[in-house]
DNA sequence: TAGAACCTGTTAAGTCGCTAACAAGTGAGC
DNA sequence: GCTCACTTGTTAGCGACTTAACAGGTTCTA
């Protein structure tokens, strides 16, 4: 007999990869549905606006178990909660972010992530014009501060916005500091031990591919 | 006989959406390798820093065609030719950004789209506070101006970098004056009519993303 | 109460993309 | 000239993902 008990994170079956890319977009809709004052919704007003067939969504949800019961449609509320529950996404999970400069400035302040979970609790920079700034409401720290205030912290997750030719050593200085999962806006190969991971974020890439995809009159 | 003559955008094979993704990193790769000298490179040397084998990325080049000769490495300047020819990145396409706060102006100035073929036109906002300022040498004009800017430039890209509850209103406005790719910023899922390209930029699915990979442990 | 129109959960079929293996070409060393 | 170690181009096999179809449950209407 299948164990059908609601899981979590810590025990997961064999999710692919493309299903894990897609809760969060799920899980922005719903927020947004949820807003606008939504409570249920069936898989197909949920799905098809983000240009999804209905029948995958449930099949994402299927890894999981326990969304809804057949026959009846979704709860908006109780969906989300599952979805974050799903994606460990309960208690406010604290990250920093490398790099005062424009971009670094511009995730601190992209208000969206603290809705989603994350909480910013250091940014770090080595631009004497900026060491003295307050970015939203965090002083910005030098660089050098970076690994002790990570371990002594305890976060687990940084952003690096720096220019490309320092990405690298900001990276290793990361990892020596104990973070495990690392955010990467600098257009580099990054090289990380085992056990960490990397999730970059190539801005040009989807710049170039809109562009192809313009060029060659693809459809969608 | 089947053709083998070199194939650019306008004639497509077809071409899978991976692979489509994969080629812009390729480039970014080359251009960091030209920059240190390298002449010549092999397709594990090239592939295999970006955890991606080599001989996917054969695969990937085996779709156009006309890359190297058997035997032979890939020589790293005509490389760079052929894919920014693939991609038809030659000459500065124009574009445009909607929304001037730290987002819109970190994108304006990150240089790298300028090497990649990219050329900023124009910047466009609607708070009157930034609306006298100069981003990277051009002023933030009022977005009441933009639909007849973009006709009268022959603009057909341009990204979204304004609040949410602003974006399909800005997307409209785009389209009507002839925009055909939308690079989107705004966590929200735009509708567009038929021949339209969107590319979502969702910031937070990538930091979910990472998060729960972090959580669960995955290896990457 | 019966029936119709929904809905979700689940499984099987089909498509797509990745991986690996091999054929053929090149250049260096001897 | 020959061999060896390297290279790319190409194709077939395999695995992952998507799609479609169906079974079973719910709600509403008559």
């Amino acid at each position: 007999m299948p164990d059908k008990t609601p899981r979590n994170c810590d025990a997961l079956a064999k999710v692919p990869e493309a299903t894990i890319l897609r809760l969060p977009v799920y899980l922005n809709r719903l927020k947004a549905l949820k807003a606008r004052g939504v409570v249920q919704i069936s898989s197909r007003e949920l799905a098809e606006p983000m240009n999804i067939k209905a029948g995958q969504m449930r099949h994402d949800f299927h890894y999981f178990g326990n969304f809804s019961r057949p026959g009846r449609p979704y709860e908006v509320e109780a969906l989300i909660a599952r979805l974050n529950e799903i994606m460990c996404l309960g208690n406010s999970t604290p990250y920093v972010i490398a790099g005062a400069g424009l971009l670094g400035q511009a995730i601190a302040n992209y208000s969206r992530f603290e809705d989603d979970g994350f909480k910013l609790r250091g940014i770090f920079d080595i631009n004497p014009r900026i060491l003295g700034m307050t970015v939203k409401d965090l002083p910005v720290r030098h660089l050098e501060e970076m690994p002790a205030f990570l371990s002594s912290e305890g976060i687990h997750i940084g952003a690096i916005a720096v220019p490309p030719s320092a990405a690298q050593e900001i990276c290793d200085q990361m990892v020596a500091g104990g973070v495990r999962g690392i955010w990467n806006f600098a257009p580099v190969d990054l090289s990380v031990p085992e056990g960490v991971v990397v999730q970059d974020e190539f801005l040009s890439v989807g710049l170039m591919a809109l562009n192809y995809k313009v060029k060659a009159g693809m459809k969608k």
